[in-house]
DNA sequence: GATGAATGAGACTTCATTCAT
DNA sequence: GATGAATGAAGTCTCATTCAT
């Protein structure tokens, strides 16, 4: 892939490669070992965690490709070789990195979407939960990265669309169709094309990135606009 | 001192530095020796482009860091050197691309906005500039680029949004005001956030290049779809 | 920004920078650490020694800007990265190498000239010390080096000046002045130009480099017959 | 020799190669036509001089390798190809460089030192003559650049030997011999090595190039002091 | 497990030299 | 003869990755 890769090989993606130190595969009996066991783990756990959190931060300033492990490393307050114990490559890095962030909230936001609220309620809910559970957070930045470094990384993006946007996509279109049966919605435009529903958060998340500096946008209040001009709500009626 | 020493400054950003090979000032008289200038220049011209064209393929494929501007010179069928003797630096051949590629489009689009044609014939004759003129060319790829690698280089964001988006903007909103005070326009949302209106051709742009193999978009249709929502026109009326 | 941007500053000149590698900036307790670290240390001084003593070859062999550092490298017997662990860049390399050579030194020719000896005796030693300690050296080679390469470099000349030759002659200047009162020293003029005292030694240095292949030079000789004209001293009194 | 070599064969040194444009190997009759020919040839003189000249300029600013022949060319005015047409390539311009501008100086220098003239008054001459006609002229830096780079080209060392210095060191060495035999010298040291004689210009110029910027130098007076002491003429008596 | 010194492939950039005009 | 666009070899410096300690 990129000129990144140096090595011969390159552990398969999409999936987390290597059983990190301290990572146990499965056991069950409580004893001594298996607390200090437990310890490492943890420890090991938060080391990751650190890894990660460090390479979002020079990922997005420098960008992954002139990113530096090594400051990765310091950032993390560890050493540069530390990185390879916990990840394969550089590239794996960045895979794990979108992964760690990025999962998680899948599951919350397809309950939040299966809830049988009027779509006027669940759409103020999702604005709010953009704006304070990704603008205003390091997803932003994730997401970002996603954008600018996924068509370089096909497994990223085949990983991201897989486990991400797809389930996402999927709630969505559940939910609007609820809404359209339901005569919330005048059109099935939004059944059909459901990641116009994403359009402004993208929108935002580009727009800080290069413009910000220049023209600074309340992203709340554009959200709102844009819900309320697509779904015929709001004030203007 | 010694050759080791760097190029002093940076050519003035935003500005098409460094008079290329065969450039004239500007004359007047015709004359052989005027003649044969004027091949130097075309000719020199027709190179310059082909390396921005070729610089365009290898960034997009690449990415800017990890594109080698050996590469760049190989795809445009001149020797590596070359490049610099019409671009600085690979940064500057970074910012004559986008500049090169999008200031041109920049004047036709705000007259097409200019017109005082119904707002849905604007949106309808937009949608096909945008599918045909954009999408449809290179100049999708310029605009991931902008969009990926833009916020590592501040000048470029800075251009761009001064000598390109600003118009754009700027006659968005008068076009935007116009259909508002005619009442084409219930709401006054996209007078204050005209960017709303480049959203779905942003959400295309991003999820051609990340996502179109798992799952096909038809641009022209969720553009459509989006507009006949926003301005409740459309079968759906 | 972006991997293309270089290094920002230059190390401060006139310093030692850069810790290299295992270098430890001062503990106390001795401990199998520490001894792990001094051995470290130990390695690292003999590294970049070995570096020091490649680079003045290939310097002296090709000047500064004709010398590849990869050679000072393969010299060296380390790989060509390497060298940037120990010293920022080829320039500063240059700088620690005159540092490197000369500061030693001067301390003990300082004390050769504090001694209350015979200005006759002084000189004799003097002769001594520059044919076996300098000319017959390595340091043979800085001096020239420091004449060839030091006006393209400021930095050096200066720290040269401060640390060495002002040092020198200073010294000089003292124990002229000394013989002058004591009467061994017709005129003063020596101790307004104590440089003079260097003469025959840049003379030499100078000569060897440029004719010896075509006139070889008693180096020795030619400085004795140097001081006892100076001196009126020696056979012709 | 030096890296600076870039393509096969290199032209015989120590001698003028090339026939340059409008050089003439030798004719007689005057015609229209040779008053033509002479025009050209002047002009062509008087533009190998100014490259001559750009090129002591940038070598001396940058030495030899790093200073760039387009540089030179645009000192002298011309285009860079145009250097080829009178010089075969870099090091054959700096050849003739110091041929250029020392060989013309020798015949009068060995004049000077034919004269009958007593010791003292040729070396208050020569004293004069150095400071008036080398140190501070031009000649001063081609002098430093012979004693810079002289040491990486052999053939520049042995032409300068042949055709300058071993010429010099002989008109001196009858001249001191007749002044020993006057007894107007009391040693015979300055026979046998003469080039003492030069040691204080050489010191004069290397300390120019190096330390005249933290302790300037009087170098008539140190000249002055230097041979009142090494004929033990002047004031001290 | 952790470290960080070492490696060496690789990229940008420079510039002597050539040659078509 | 003169020009200057073009070439491409070569050099400095970077950094992902390895591995001895």
């Amino acid at each position: 892939m990129t000129k990144t890769a140096k090595r011969p090989a390159k552990a398969a993606l999409a999936r987390p490669d290597k059983i990190a130190p301290g990572q146990t595969g499965g056991s069950a009996v409580r004893t001594i070992a298996a607390t200090r066991q437990d310890a490492r783990t943890a420890k090991a756990a938060a080391r990751r965690d650190a890894i990660l959190d460090a390479a979002l931060d020079e990922f997005s300033t420098k960008g992954f490709a002139s990113a530096r492990l090594e400051d990765v490393a310091k950032r993390a307050g560890i050493a540069k070789g530390t990185i390879y114990l916990y990840f394969a490559d550089k590239e794996t890095l960045f895979q794990e990195l979108i992964r760690a962030k990025m999962v998680p909230v899948v599951g919350s936001i397809e309950l939040a979407l299966a809830t049988g609220l009027p779509l006027r309620a669940i759409v103020e809910q999702a604005i709010e939960i953009f704006v304070r559970e990704v603008y205003g957070t390091r997803r932003r930045e994730v997401i970002r990265l996603l954008i600018s470094e996924g068509p370089r990384f096909p497994a990223v993006a085949e990983f991201y669309y897989r486990e991400v946007l797809s389930r996402l996509l999927k709630a969505l279109r559940g939910m609007l169709r609820n809404a359209h049966e339901r005569g919330e919605l005048k059109s099935d435009a939004l059944v059909r094309f459901p990641m116009l529903l994403g359009a402004p958060g993208i929108v935002a998340i580009v727009w800080s990135g290069l413009f910000e500096r220049f023209e600074p946008l309340d992203v709340r209040a554009m959200m709102r606009a844009y819900f309320d001009n697509l779904f015929g709500t709001g004030r203007a009626a």
